[in-house]
This record gives C-alpha cells, sequence and structure tokens, in this order.
DNA sequence: ACATAAATGCAACTAAGTTGCAACAATTTT
DNA sequence: AAAATTGTTGCAACTTAGTTGCATTTATGT
C-alpha cells in the first residue's frame, strides 16, 4: 500500500504524531480527490472516532496546512487537501473552486488561476475567494 | 423621516405586510451601507423581537431579493440589501463582496462585476462568488 | 369595525461546535 | 526495550445556532 507511506510521509513532514484518527481522516481525502464536509468525515470513517477528535483534527490539518476550508453558498464547511506549497500558517491555494449542483461535489480547480480584481482607490487586497457554481463534466450528457 | 418612506415602499412593493420587526430590521439595513450578520441584528434590534422573528424575517427578505447572502471566509452568514433589480427567486447580485481584516465590515463593490472565468471542458457555469479580503479605505492611513 | 390571513412569541427540540479533564497512546530518552 | 514524557483521544457537559408546531396577536381588505 503506497498510499499509507504517503500518509506518514505527510504526516512526519508537519511534525505530527502518526495516529489512528490522523491516518484514516488523511486517507479518505486522499483516496477521493473532491472536498469533504465535516459530516462526510464523520459518516466516512465509520463512527470509529469521537466526533470531537474529527474537530480538532481537521483544525490541525489546516493550521499546518495539509488541507484548506472552503466558503460555500450555503454556509458549510468544506475541506480539501492542498498542493504541496502549503506551509504552516501560510495556505497558498490561490486556485478556483467548483461546486456541482447536482452531484454537488467540490473540485479544486488547480490550474485556474483567481483573476485579479481591480478595486476602487483605497482598497487593498489580501487574499481573492472564488467559488464557481455550476454542472461539472461528470453529471451532464 | 423619508427613510420610513422608503421602509414602506421596499415591503409593500413585495407584498409583504409592514410589521413591526421588518421595519426595524430594514432600518438597520438601510442605515448602515454594508452587510449585517445574524447576531448583529440581534443585537442592534435591542433585544426587542424573539430570535425566530430575526431568522424568519431575514428568511422571508433573502426569498423576496431585498437582501442576499455572502459567504465568508470563516463561515459566518452576512446579509446585505439588493439593489433594485433582484426580484422574488432571481438576485443578481453578481458583483464582489470585500471584506475588510481590520474593521471587519462587509461591502458590496456594486461596481466591480465578477470576471468571467474559463473552465475546463465539461463543466457548467451558474453562477460565480468572488470574495475579497483586504483593507479597506477607511482602515488605512 | 370585522373577518381573514399572516406574523409573532413561546417552548421545546435538533444540530453544530467548544472546553476541561482524565485516560490513553505515540514518541523520546536512557 | 522499558520508563518517562509529551501529545492525542474520548467522555461529559456545555454553549451557540437554527428549526418546528402551535397558540396568540397583529395587519390588512372589505
Amino acid at each position: 500500500m503506497v498510499i499509507n507511506q504517503q500518509i506518514q510521509q505527510l504526516l512526519k513532514r508537519n511534525q505530527l504524531s502518526i495516529t489512528g484518527s490522523r491516518s484514516k481522516i488523511l486517507e479518505l481525502f486522499l483516496q477521493q480527490n473532491g472536498a469533504l464536509a465535516h459530516a462526510d468525515i464523520e459518516k466516512k470513517s465509520g463512527a470509529s472516532f469521537d466526533r470531537v477528535t474529527v474537530y480538532r483534527t481537521l483544525q490541525t490539518f489546516v493550521e499546518k496546512g495539509i488541507i484548506h476550508t472552503i466558503p460555500t453558498a450555503d454556509n458549510s464547511i468544506l475541506y480539501a487537501l492542498c498542493k504541496d506549497e502549503c506551509t504552516e500558517g501560510h495556505h497558498h491555494d490561490h486556485h478556483v473552486h467548483f461546486i456541482c449542483s447536482k452531484c454537488s461535489s467540490t473540485i479544486c480547480l488547480e490550474d485556474i488561476t483567481v483573476p485579479e480584481i481591480k478595486l476602487p482607490g483605497g482598497y487593498q487586497t489580501t487574499q481573492v475567494e472564488v467559488v464557481v457554481n455550476g454542472v461539472c463534466k461528470d453529471c451532464r450528457g
């Protein structure tokens, strides 16, 4: 299983001890290459961990730059794996997020960069979030 | 008070009866031209209304196209007045939202339109949300 | 002013997220 | 490899957010 080595590397690189819950939750992210809601993770991990552990694990992963959050229109929190460039306390997820209204899967479009937005005088930009709603390629036809 | 007439017009135009809570909440939005969180409204309305009434009023306003929601990075729900073009069940808030990290006020930048985003083949867009984080003109200096 | 339809307040409930602490498991040290 | 240490987990209790049903009250058309 290559995926297990990947998980251990990812945790070690971020100075996190390798525990059952962390490994399992990382596995979920690595398996399906989309975003997961907190509820998804609780369900898919098979009630094997406490709610609190899931909260704390996700929080830790966000802090370490392993995953990032995605704001959605209905204000539920989504999490997705970061690419390698992200480090502790410094996310670089400047890509567009896509949410399919049919299958409600959320995908990070890594190749689509966020366009520069010209603001009126006096405004200073630090970060831009772009979320595209629509229908994904699997749900059309 | 011109603002009172404005409120009554707005409610009548949307076939809503003119009640104390609706008038008061609309007043809050008209007074400060920025976005409000649910908690703000409860505080500023001075505990004069029931929590449930605030929930239901905001919901009604969103349905009627009087206000729209703004997704934020920390996943709290913000509400802001729509411009006149919005009608029942059909929002046209295709403008950029700006959130100031200092005063945490949120402003609708009506003049800045959302740029078109080119997606990979197969993806179909229905709506694009853009939220810019930064420092507003009042907080710089 | 009255009838009717709608809005509000209350109470109770579900869901979401947080905190402190004791028990436990993963590292580190020897 | 076992002990010591540090960090992680699970539990319980709690806070906050949001929902639902129903009785009461309020707004509006006639």
